[in-house]
DNA sequence: CCTCCACTGGAACGAACGCTCTATCCAGAA
DNA sequence: TTCTGGATAGAGCGTTCGTTCCAGTGGAGG
C-alpha cells in the first residue's frame, strides 16, 4: 500500500530539500523522537516501525540487537542533534554570557513549539536505564561527554582557564538539563531563561 | 504464608522504632522506590504488590484509581522525602554557600551508597508522563514548587532580595536535578560536588 | 537468462501488562 | 449469634510486549 522509499532518482539524494531518507535512518529518527517523548519502556518496537513507515522485519534486519541496540543508536542521534543546537547557540555571540543565554532561548522556543513535549532527547531514556542496559548507558555517557567538550571549547576560547572550563562546562550541561526538565513540568519558558542568565552571571565571575 | 501486618499490639503503633507499617503505607513506599529506579512504564503493579508484601486486591482497594493514582501518591511521598533532605542540608550551616555544598554532598553520598541507582525520586516518572497523565503531572509540579519554596525561605533568611531569591531558588533546584542526573550517568560524585561549589559561588554574588 | 541476497512483510510465540472480578477472612456492631 | 463492611487473596480477562521465523520481492551481477 505504502511505498516508503522514493522510487525515483536513487542516484541524487542531495536535492537540498526533501532528500529521500533510507529505511534505517527513518527508523533511527522515529526511535529518537519517541524515546524523547515517551521514554524507553513507554516506547514499543511496533510503534516505532509504524511511525517510521517500516516493518518489524526491517527493524530487526537493521538492528539485530533488538530494542537496546536500536535505542543506543537513537541516543547517538539525539546526541548529535543536541550538540548541533549547542554549537549554534554558543557560536551566535562572541560574548560568553550572551552565547549561553542564546542557548537557553533556543531551547525554550523549541520546547514551547512542541507544546512542552520535546525536552532533552536522551534524559528520559538515560534515567530509566541506569544500571540495567550497558549499551544504552555508554551511549548516554558519551553524549554527555560530547556536549561537555563542546562547551569546554567555547569557554577556553573565551579565555577561561582549562581546569575551570572543564568544571564549568559540566555545570552548564547539568543546569541546562535540569532547567529543561523544570520548564517542561511548569509548562513555562521561565526556568530556562532564568537559568541562562544565572549561568552567564556565574561565568562572568571567571575573568 | 506471610502475615504482613503485625498481629500483636494493634493499639500502640508508636514504639519509637520499628513501628509496624500499614499495608497502604508499604505500598506507597515500595512504589516510590520502584518509580525512582525504574520509572513509570518500567514498573508493574504486580511487582509493586510483591515488593510491598501486599496483594493485588489490596493495591486496588487502597488505590481504586489504579496505577496513576498510586504513582501520584508515590510522587508526593518522594516530594516530602527530598524536601526533608533539602531542609537538613540547608539548615546545616549559617553560611549559604556551605549549606548548598552540604546539600550536594549529602546527595552524592546517598547516590554512591545506592550504587548510583537512587537519584531524584520523581524525575524519571516526571519525564515519562509529561503531557499524558494529568494527576501525576500535578503532583510533580507541586513537588518542584515545594522544593523551590524551601530554598527561597533559606535565601531570604540569608538576606537575599525576594525577587532574586525566587529566581535563584529555581536555578538551584534545576542545577541539583541536572547534576544528580549527570552523577548517575558518570557514576561519580564529581558533577554534584562541582555544581554545589558553582552554586555557592553564584549565590555569593548576591550581597 | 538465472542467481543471489539485502530487504520487506507479517503471522505467531510466550510472557507480562493493567485491571476486573468473585470469594474469603475477621473484628466489631446489633 | 448474626450481620456488616473493610481488607485480603488471586484467578483470569483482553491486550500488548519483544522477539523469532519464514516466505516473498526486486534489483544488481554473472
Amino acid at each position: 500500500m505504502k511505498t516508503p522509499d522514493a522510487p525515483d532518482a536513487p542516484e541524487t539524494p542531495a536535492k537540498t530539500t526533501a532528500a529521500p531518507v533510507g529505511t534505517r535512518e527513518r527508523i533511527v529518527r522515529a526511535t529518537s523522537r519517541l524515546l524523547q517523548r515517551q521514554g524507553y519502556e513507554g516506547t514499543g518496537i511496533k510503534q516505532i516501525s509504524r511511525e517510521a513507515g517500516a516493518t518489524l522485519g526491517s527493524v530487526y534486519h537493521f538492528f539485530p540487537g533488538g530494542k537496546q541496540e536500536l535505542a543506543a543508536e537513537a541516543i547517538r542521534h539525539g546526541d548529535e542533534e543536541f550538540a548541533v543546537l549547542l554549537r549554534a547557540g554558543l557560536g551566535s555571540s562572541a560574548d560568553l554570557g550572551e552565547a549561553i543565554v542564546a542557548c537557553t532561548t533556543m531551547l525554550a522556543r523549541e520546547l514551547r513549539a512542541s507544546d512542552w513535549q520535546d525536552g532533552c532527547p536522551i534524559s528520559s531514556t538515560a534515567l530509566e536505564t541506569v544500571g540495567r542496559a550497558p549499551g544504552i548507558e555508554q551511549a548516554v555517557a558519551e553524549a554527555f561527554a560530547n556536549w561537555r567538550a563542546v562547551v569546554v571549547e567555547h569557554l577556553v576560547a573565551a579565555g577561561i582557564d582549562g581546569q575551570d572550563a572543564g568544571e564549568l562546562a559540566g555545570t552548564v550541561i547539568s543546569t541546562l538539563e535540569g532547567a529543561e526538565l523544570a520548564a517542561q513540568i511548569a509548562r513555562s519558558e521561565e526556568p530556562l531563561l532564568v537559568s541562562g542568565r544565572h549561568l552567564a552571571r556565574l561565568l562572568a565571575t571567571y575573568r
